[in-house]
DNA sequence: CGTTGAATTGACACCGTTCAACGACAGTGG
DNA sequence: CCACTGTCGTTGAACGGTGTCAATTCAACG
């Protein structure tokens, strides 16, 4: 796996832990060789705004990226791009989005024009139908929002935003055995879950108080992976993931 | 658009007021062709079952479907789909779903083989691009509801429900300028908000004060759609609509 | 006319927001 | 070097939105 990335450097964590298996090398070559340019932001970098006619589109290389939509003077975040995800890969058949792309932390990200998009539609349908599911893996994971918007408390719903951005992180090969690390502020993660920053902070307290989880300047740790998963009603189906996930040492420095 | 429907019974309602007018003659009797299978059901009937193998796709022709998730006893609403769309497409390229599809109310409903449907991802590429373009609208769909579960209390995410609904429907000519009938009860609606049903009926009442619109037995109306619209913080763009509505006389009786 | 599920109402406890203040820390410029 | 500044994290207290439990009314239907 690691080798996956010094081959491909770009796009090699591409459906990385999900069907990334049934790109043939051929396949995997055109998507690297499709980034046609490299950029890096810093933190707070709007990529895309909402509602911009949109001709190419974002693979995010490092870094994290949210769909964020400003309203009423307030950020909300209506979702969170780890590496290898297509970012804005909705907006090639939208042509605009309904919101804002914006780094979350320093990023470095790939564009492919939505010219080349187009070819690779005509001419490799397999390729094509990769795409189209990496986008049906974004509802899905909106639909698990939804859910958990709908079903949680404040404090268990950072207790499942937590474990899955460990589980989608720890398929790209990204997360460590008990923890991870990112750029998000307590402020993020409020305007993730849909509360104000003062309550995310006593939530992620009683997070603490309880052994469930700790959130320490830019590093998510816990002590029992299954024990935050239970507190966060949390089923790794609906990542549609192998199973097998890629643990790196993201946190054994 | 009367006769979109009688020259096509079964998909005239396809990315009606969306992207329909895309669709050329010859494909959108290929579209009607592929439907195999016609089925009536009652209230409450699952049609497709979470985690489930998923060999076939369901077109809704009339009636309300809505994507529910059993969990710890409770039933949560994800989304809800209305006459014209492609319920469950997603289970096309993700083999299983997340979720479950059930009616709500009498529905009736065209079933598609996923099997004929390969063929046409093969054969039909353009018409394959609108497949994929009516599964990220209910990308933005859920995007949507992510944003108003953050942002609005219990009152306003109704009447934001509310003008959602009555949009969709009057892009398929299923509205009446000043509402819009629906088989949901003000428990399906708690279940779609995230609240208590207790609580939903209190924050019906409340948009009854407020003349914001009203909801009795199976009708939802209202004398001011703006002012609705203004209270539930509703921007119609994400729904991707062509602008020109097409109201029919669903309250007029 | 009794049954059933939906709609409605009241009382009370709890979750979350708001406003305000303060501490920790990093980056900036004198 | 230190003072200044801004952002993040933290805490307290008052207030308002929401959940819970319980009871009642209402409409639809056999």
């Amino acid at each position: 796996m690691k080798g996956e990335i010094e081959r491909y450097p770009l796009t090699g964590r591409f459906l990385m832990g999900r069907l990334r298996h049934a790109l043939s090398d051929r396949e995997k070559d055109i998507l690297e060789d499709a980034v046609s340019d490299l950029r890096e932001y810093p933190d707070g970098h709007r990529i895309l705004a909402r509602g911009e006619l949109c001709h190419r589109s974002t693979i995010l290389i490092e870094g994290f990226i949210n769909r964020s939509i400003f309203e009423n003077g307030r950020r909300y975040i209506v979702g969170i791009q780890v590496p290898g995800d297509f970012v804005d890969l909705h907006g090639f058949a939208l042509k605009r989005l309904d919101h804002d792309i914006v780094t979350a932390g320093p990023a470095r990200i790939g564009l492919i024009d939505h010219a080349r998009l187009n070819e690779l539609m005509a001419s490799e349908p397999h390729l094509s139908r990769l795409f189209w599911f990496s986008t049906l893996l974004d509802a899905a994971l909106h639909r698990q929002w939804v859910l958990k918007l709908e079903q949680l408390k404040a404090n268990r719903r950072v207790a499942h935003l937590m474990a899955e951005l460990w589980h989608r992180l720890a398929m790209v090969g990204l997360a460590g055995p008990t923890g991870f690390r990112s750029p998000l502020t307590q402020i993020d993660l409020a305007d993730m879950c849909g509360t104000t920053p003062v309550h995310m902070n006593r939530a992620i307290g009683e997070l603490r108080r309880l052994d469930v989880a700790d959130f320490r300047r830019g590093t998510v740790s816990f002590d029992d992976r299954a024990k935050l998963e239970r507190h966060g009603d949390f089923d790794a189906t609906y990542l549609y993931g192998e199973g097998a996930l890629h643990i790196g040492n993201e946190l054994r420095e």
